[in-house]
DNA sequence: TCAGTACGTTAACTTAAGATAAGAAATAAG
DNA sequence: CTTATTTCTTATCTTAAGTTAACGTACTGA
């Protein structure tokens, strides 16, 4: 097991809660690492996903599909999460695919030893609480950006904020998608900015 | 302390969680009942919430305010939570403002008191953890609604859903305000739909 | 009761996004 | 290097939402 990468993890889970070595030890055993080539999926419509990842390496991107269209609608990168965790969370088969945009490298757990943990642990169960809180907190934030901003000002908002490597680094029709509207408006956007 | 609301309360938390005696004590020390005329607020723009309630009886709604106008994005009714969570989870001042839309009466707590309940007991971390799921399954849902459906999808995914009460009881701009359309847009698309 | 307000519909006009197609530019493959 | 593919832009046309305003109805409060 690569060890530089444990620890790369372990602090990611730090920054929601601070585990001893016990602690930490309970998820040790349930770590492997995985290899995924460009558009290799980690997740994908219409099964139910178990695993949950954290990205070391590479870009992946989440869509789902609608009139046999993939609509992107989230990037992942180095150093966070990857997972389909509605569908962990309900069991439910997941709506959407998770696809490596670049060759990725991961480590994985299942999403079924994490409820071991919240079981045995107080501390993992807060972690587990404070990552839904943080989703919960992205979730809001998106919505509410769709719910009162125009795709106009939703672009504007995407290019101040930190997600800025999102344009920089992907092609430009999967941030429309992401924005919610077609490549051939965000270009007009983008057009009608630069006369500005 | 009216005796059947706390049952209610009890009911709704045994959703997520089944509580035993011991655990339920922790928690009604800090309850109180509290009544709300119609318009009165619950949480406020600007100011950090503190409190979660329980909705006894009435609706509310919760709105943001853009160009001096409020936009109304959800709708608290009997037997739910009602809070500005995000504000609370975050200790930022809160976005959005909850209003009464009729007379209500709740059970309210403060969310530092759940969070000491968190700290003194893993199935109530638990709770806040399957609270906290559910808020982003149902973020997620919405949001998915919002990027992928047109504006009359929306509407007939609302129609649809178990949220009929929303249209029922409901005055349609503020309806049309949840879907994130003009209160003329959805008398259209209305007039469309009648045709068909 | 009666005036004032709030709400929903309709219409006319403006604006911008969707669909489609064609072409330019960039990237990847042989 | 050349070809093929993907990506982005531009243009045209269609469609639907936003804006504003007028009108009718229902509700509210003095």
């Amino acid at each position: 097991m690569n060890e530089a990468a444990v620890l790369q993890l372990r602090n990611a889970i730090s920054h929601f809660v601070k585990m001893d070595d016990a602690d930490w030890a309970l998820l040790l055993p349930y770590l492997e690492e995985r290899q995924l080539s460009k558009q290799e999926l980690f997740a994908k419509e219409g099964k139910v996903s178990l695993d949950i990842g954290f990205l070391l390496n590479g870009n992946m991107r989440h869509y789902y599909t609608r009139d046999g269209e993939e609509k992107t609608k989230y990037f992942y990168f180095e150093g966070h999460f990857v997972s389909s965790y509605i569908s962990c969370i309900r069991q439910q088969p997941s709506e959407l695919t998770i696809e490596a945009m670049t060759d990725c490298t991961l480590l994985v757990f299942r999403y079924k030893d994490l409820l071991k943990l919240y079981d045995l642990s107080h501390k993992w169960e807060r972690f587990g609480r404070l990552v839904a809180e943080y989703l919960a907190i992205g979730l809001e934030e998106r919505m509410t950006g769709l719910l009162m901003l125009s795709p106009e000002e939703r672009y504007i908002q995407l290019l101040e904020s930190n997600k800025q490597k999102i344009i920089e680094r992907i092609p430009q029709h999967y941030v429309s998608s992401y924005l919610g509207i077609t490549p051939v408006s965000l270009s007009r956007i983008r057009n009608r900015m630069a006369k500005k």
